[in-house]
DNA sequence: CCGATAGCCGGGAACGTTACCGGAGATTGT
DNA sequence: ACAATCTCCGGTAACGTTCCCGGCTATCGG
């Protein structure tokens, strides 16, 4: 029973007594058929257990039913949801998932592209490694970029989260807070993603009439270690009695949030910090993180529509910015009404 | 240029000259080719840019190279991680994983099934929504177990974590910590990983010459929802100067630290909570959740390393059960050399 | 010098499906 | 009543690859 010979569409044919172009208008419900004989074959089908082999059609037809997912890391909570999103719409619209995790190395990236390639998907959504992306224009597949690089790609379609909305919901909190020179704790320098947030902190610092120049900044990785390596360094340059920071990535506020533990700093009474992404570990922190939550989900499910367009055809090469939402927990002090609060009894 | 069809082997053939079965066997490095041949196949190979259709390479050799993955949640950090293992590698193995999302629902479980056998992946990993899985036999394809639901199938392969070393090393810790009776905190009484657990500690607790009926229960779902509301059941139920709580999961364990903040209650003076998985976010609670970690990314990796077996005909149907690691961070009080802590000042 | 063997290569069939074309009846219009 | 149209169905050719079989050349043993 176990080795048994996988049925196919002639043996439904067979079973039916037609032919299998008969079969196959019945399983793909063409219109040129009869509902008696349609109703024979289904039955027939069902009968036998069949399953349509996707390969053979993806053969046929140039379809193959599969969308590629490249991100940098399927464990990051914030690129998990994300693939969350796309997995659900992709399989609403009846096709499935490859997933990979690109690590931000190129030969990593290089390697799952070319899987997806030879996989012959119908279209990939990524989150590029290096901003310059230069296979693109050779890539020979519909792509849609996901996150924050579509900005040297006028002629693609892309999905990310509209940070300015996002910074601007950010420092106006600040600023009503009374946080009125917040340290802008900012990603690796070469990814482009820090500079987009910069522009946009900027922008909006004029807007208010603030002097960006006079926003202290500190760079770091993208990560738990990252924020807490460049919360240390913040804190030996800044000896002021409350430290603000707002920072671009929430892993590393919560590393922060750590870092300023260890020096024996409590938040928010000695230190403000500001996150963003909104990945659910914030939630659990204490104090809970307030943070700029990006529609991480939703990206997911943009993507993929921006993708099945780009598949059909009708590309419009939109750029699409989903906005972001303000959720206030505990990690922000009010300094409008605070006394000054005292220096930290230990200090490193 | 964009347009431009797609190279075949046909293509490579005639640009070096050969035939396509040659231009295969180079492509597939058979040994029945003289070096000369294959480098100049290899060289028109590279010419034409041909990348190999893997749909027809699983068409006529039954192999897709693809592997599928069935699991709860793509978007809970534990099964992230484990889907990370897998899908590393089976990028190692040289195929590519197929991610889905079943949110414990029959229904959709079924659907990402039949999607995986229509796609006809070479072997799926499934944690199964249901522990009874009936449609097993008649699966029809490799498969391995993943996860805590491989009692009842003796004859499948299966991955999962050891519970019973894992709850010795909780129910020790907790006993030299001083806490002698601690609440269990389960899953819901469906799922048959909540009866591993609660066998796993009454075996522990009659080693140790405890009386497990002793040890007070409360079930929940296994999230931060479930772990927050059977944390407010419980300290509605106990009044003890200190509450313990040992929790089967790690997001019901940080729900529970948030219920017992809502009474007024601190952690670890007033209660002390062990968690069960290991997930990021624990450490970044206050205090870091202690709790016993499950080796998620080694699971995936495992499994995949028992479905390539499987699939080559080398099952020895082995359970593989993979060792935890405790992680001591805050959440536990030392009550051996404790005064007893005072009753909270403001209890609901 | 001839048959056997090994090494290498080409031709065809097959995998399961869909697209296309043509044909047999049934139905309609004049 | 006859041509024209429509509805439905069957046969065949692809899609790109691998597998099997047979054939050609060169080498080798006797």
């Amino acid at each position: 029973m176990r080795g048994h010979r996988r049925q196919t569409i002639i043996d439904v044919a067979r079973q039916a007594g037609v032919s299998k172009s008969t079969a196959a208008r019945a399983l793909s419900d063409a219109p040129e058929i009869s509902a008696d004989t349609r109703g024979k074959v289904l039955r027939a089908a069902r009968l036998l257990g069949y399953e349509r082999n996707h390969l053979a059609v993806g053969m046929r037809s140039g379809r193959s039913g599969m969308l590629g997912l490249v991100i940098p890391d399927i464990a990051n909570p914030f690129w998990a949801e994300v693939a969350r999103g796309a997995q659900d719409r992709a399989a609403e619209a009846g096709s499935s998932l490859l997933v990979f995790s690109s690590d931000w190395d190129h030969g990593r990236e290089a390697r799952h592209l070319q899987a997806l390639r030879q996989a012959r998907v119908d279209g990939v959504i990524i989150n590029p490694v290096a901003d310059s992306f230069d296979d693109l224009d050779r890539f020979g597949l519909p792509f849609v970029l996901i996150g924050s690089s579509a900005e040297r790609f006028p002629d693609t379609s892309s999905v990310g989260s509209d940070i300015t909305q996002a910074v601007r919901l950010g420092l106006d909190h600040l600023i009503s807070k009374g946080h009125r020179r917040p340290w802008l704790m900012l990603g690796p320098r070469w990814r482009i993603a820090q500079a987009r947030f910069l522009r946009a902190v900027h922008d909006h610092c004029v807007e208010r009439d603030v002097d960006p120049a006079t926003l202290p900044t500190e760079d770091g990785e993208y990560t738990v270690a990252g924020g807490h390596a460049a919360m240390h360094r913040i804190l030996a340059a800044d000896r002021s009695a409350h430290v603000t920071v707002f920072a671009a990535n929430d892993l590393m506020a919560l590393g922060a949030g750590m870092a300023a533990r260890e020096t024996g700093r409590t938040c928010p009474e000695h230190v403000s910090i500001l996150g963003f992404d909104g990945i659910p570990a914030g939630a659990f922190a204490w104090p809970g993180l307030t943070t700029i939550e990006k529609p991480a989900r939703a990206l997911g499910r943009r993507a993929v529509e921006s993708l099945v367009d780009e598949i059909a055809g009708r590309a419009d090469h939109g750029r699409i910015y989903l906005p972001c939402r303000l959720i206030e927990r505990g990690s922000l002090a009010d300094l409008t009404r605070a006394e000054a609060p005292r220096i930290p009894a230990t200090a490193p």
